[in-house]
DNA sequence: ACGAATCGTAAGCAATGGCTTACGGTAAGT
DNA sequence: ACTTACCGTAAGCCATTGCTTACGATTCGT
């Protein structure tokens, strides 16, 4: 759907470093942010950010709140991939080929 | 080379608009940025960062330079989403089975 | 050999983004 | 009820980035 807000949201190397700690399973915000080096709040930031971009789903959980990895999310930016490289790959082919024709014609 | 590089180029609209440019087949520098709405050097910019990222292949024709996409550059993005997609299902359905597991036990 | 075309690079500027500190708001413990 | 714990948001600062204009280098056409 707004793969291109997913993009965006991955590009960020902190926000990967939350993604994988993400990877086992959900996390407080707490959990997530111990042993990082920014602020607890910066990590408050970028979970809004990867929330906002449908990469995260957040379940209030009495004092805390739990953020998951949300698989729709990256099923969309898979799906953006695979389209950029069946055509990547499909003119890849075709100009391999058109080489291979020149080649032949001298 | 580095998915981390990859991701960061495709963050940005502007390269993706080149990126599509380019799904058909090489393109020189000049045809990429006709009907752009940015100068022909910002486009220059711009593909000078996705080369470093390894997303584009650039070959020397006479005047003009082609720049295509490398299949090689969207296969490593590939690689680490399908890694990411495979664990944040994986967590998602033992999620879902351990809240199935709670509402048998009341 | 000379002029035109194609393209990369440098310098400078405006805008965007990420971080910190400070604060407010809600839930849990006693 | 009062304190503590957990978390989101606002304001402000600094670094990064994307754009433009100007310039230099290489190649094609005549």
């Amino acid at each position: 759907m707004d793969y291109e807000d997913a993009i965006a949201a991955l590009a960020d190397p902190t926000r990967r470093v939350i993604i994988d700690r993400l990877r086992s399973g959900a996390l407080p915000v707490g959990a997530i942010a111990q042993g990082m080096t920014i602020s607890r709040p910066a990590v408050s930031q970028h979970l809004r950010v990867l929330s906002d971009a449908g990469l995260l789903t957040v379940t209030p959980a009495g004092n805390r709140r739990l953020y998951a990895i949300a698989p729709e999310g990256v099923a969309g930016l898979r799906a953006y991939l695979d389209s950029l490289w069946d055509d990547a790959f499909a003119a890849f082919a075709r100009a391999a080929e058109e080489k291979a024709k020149e080649n032949n014609d001298e």
